[in-house]
DNA sequence: GTAAGGTCTGACAGCACTGTCAGGGTCAAG
DNA sequence: CTTGACCCTGACAGTGCTGTCAGACCTTAC
């Protein structure tokens, strides 16, 4: 399928599938005349991108992880390195948490002083 | 004092100094020359800026807030929104910090399917 | 008077995307 | 054959800071 309609069915706009291309996450066929040619494995790459990039992560970590996802459809292949990824993005994000949290302390503490 | 002193004496960096005031929010004097000159409450200022950026507010926020705390000034008039802006500030960091569990609910599964 | 160190302005770079526009090619239908 | 929808590449804008560099001026001390 073209790029249009991968958008149209993805929900990922088409922008940034091309973003996801010159990132290296997808690599499409091209159409003679040079259209992208997308099939069913890359609109479920494409999938995966969004689900992991909800998780907060960047499409640099997304790469790094896709090889590891790109083959069997409901799990992940184990790579070597997938779970320790998987831990270190659950430790950053409990890093930001925690951040969030003291900066919501401070302002909770400015609240009750103007009260 | 010179910025340089300032600097070392709030730990934020000239850079971000000369940066507040190209956001409105430091108007030091200066000097015949030219030189940036601050006192005593402009350092006072600078280290409610901190606290407030620390917090997690944009400058542009903090801003807004700083007409409020810049003198202990009796008259809240003109401050009638600090309450408003403080509590969205923190509902602000509340949808932050649960788009995160989010993410890290999400992330966790994948870690546990490849466990 | 000269050397060192501080300061000035202005501008470019980088993050991690995301939108938008320009200028031009392709394809299907009427 | 022309129209309109779609596609291509490339580049600029904007976020909210933050570092760094260039070129020039000021100040202090030796």
């Amino acid at each position: 399928m073209k790029i249009g309609e991968l958008s149209r069915r993805t929900g990922v706009s088409v922008r940034m599938l091309r973003y996801y291309e010159a990132e290296g996450l997808l690599a499409p066929q091209r159409t003679g005349s040079g259209y992208r040619d997308y099939g069913p494995a890359e609109e479920q790459t494409v999938r995966r991108i969004k689900m992991l990039g909800a998780a907060g992560m960047t499409l640099e970590t997304i790469q790094q992880l896709l090889p590891c996802v790109r083959n069997n459809d409901p799990e992940f292949t184990p790579c070597n390195n997938l779970r320790k990824i998987l831990a270190d993005q659950v430790s950053l994000i409990d890093e930001r948490i925690e951040t969030l949290s003291q900066s919501r302390t401070i302002l909770a503490g400015f609240l009750s002083s103007v009260t």
